[in-house]
DNA sequence: TCGTTTCGCTACACACGCGTAGCGTAGACT
DNA sequence: AGTCTACGCTACGCGTGTGTAGCGAAACGA
């Protein structure tokens, strides 16, 4: 088990330079310094592999809790244009997502890992309509789509 | 070339079914009927013939123009979510988005593509914000992100 | 210290896709 | 009629990735 974090900082390296269907177990063996033998020993396949780096890596952003709808939202936004961006995320994204369409394996860990980021900002909205910020009858994740979609759509289609 | 069409909507096919990655020359030929050895007297190479797979495939939406921004949006927009799960878009679009972040022709055709899908929204919120529906400031692309965004992040993330 | 686990390395058979060469044939055009 | 182009087909050599077997060495834990 010693070799597990190196396999797995070197796959993810891999799919975000090079994609996940390009992340071969032996170019992660080649990068990672560790023998595909070994590689093989504690995963079954490549599949495995990247689903294993991929939910290793994402998490949940923090809670601001300013007290404030609008500065919640404005802190989360921020730290969700940076990630997307900058962090491991970045990369990440796309080639997850297009996985997701094809192998319901990688669409589960999709949801998974989408649901997880989501609960802090549902939460932020569902505070501010409890705080009357909102209206009551506002649906949270509706307005969720409405602030982080556009984040999305500029970094990946308009420019 | 009487074997063209019959090459890029095997094509399409595959990508759509399988992914860019995994649409190998070979399985083109085998899906298409045609042969090998004519599919390399037409294109140089797999990402060539992705490439203008893709590009004969996605079009410019109609122009609504109902004299009002409000309709015209809401016409533009239901077509764009019909696309975003009907259509050939629907499949295509994350590969290409996939592929972008990786190779540069891929992402010089989806800006083009891109661009060319915005032209009409662009045109529309012009129009409105001219007739004084939305203020003079307003930058239409702004708009655009802000109202199409919530669409795509929708289709591909939130449920 | 001694045994157990983890790992590295070589070697291998196998499948698949690439890209090309060479030859033959059906259809279109004149 | 003859010519020319597009196409099909077989057969390659080559590279690369898969997944396994077998053996030895190194690191770990009690």
């Amino acid at each position: 088990m010693r070799s597990r974090a190196a396999v797995l900082a070197a796959t993810l390296d891999l799919v975000a330079e090079r994609g996940i269907a390009a992340t071969t177990i032996e170019s992660v063996a080649e990068r990672s310094g560790v023998a595909k033998t070994t590689i093989y020993r504690q995963w079954a396949d490549q599949p495995a592999l990247i689903l294993d780096a991929i939910a290793t890596t994402l998490h949940e952003p923090p809670d601001p809790s300013t007290g404030n709808l609008r500065d919640d939202l404005v802190q989360l936004l921020v730290g969700l244009a940076r990630a997307l961006h900058d962090g491991p995320a970045a990369a990440l994204m796309p080639a997850l997502i297009e996985a997701a369409e094809r192998d319901p394996a990688f669409a589960a860990l999709h949801r998974r890992e989408a649901s997880e980021r989501h609960r802090v900002v549902l939460a932020v909205i569902a505070r501010g309509v409890g705080r009357g910020e909102l209206p009551p009858e506002t649906d949270p994740a509706e307005v969720l789509d409405l602030v982080t979609g556009p984040l999305f759509y500029r970094r990946w289609v308009s420019a």
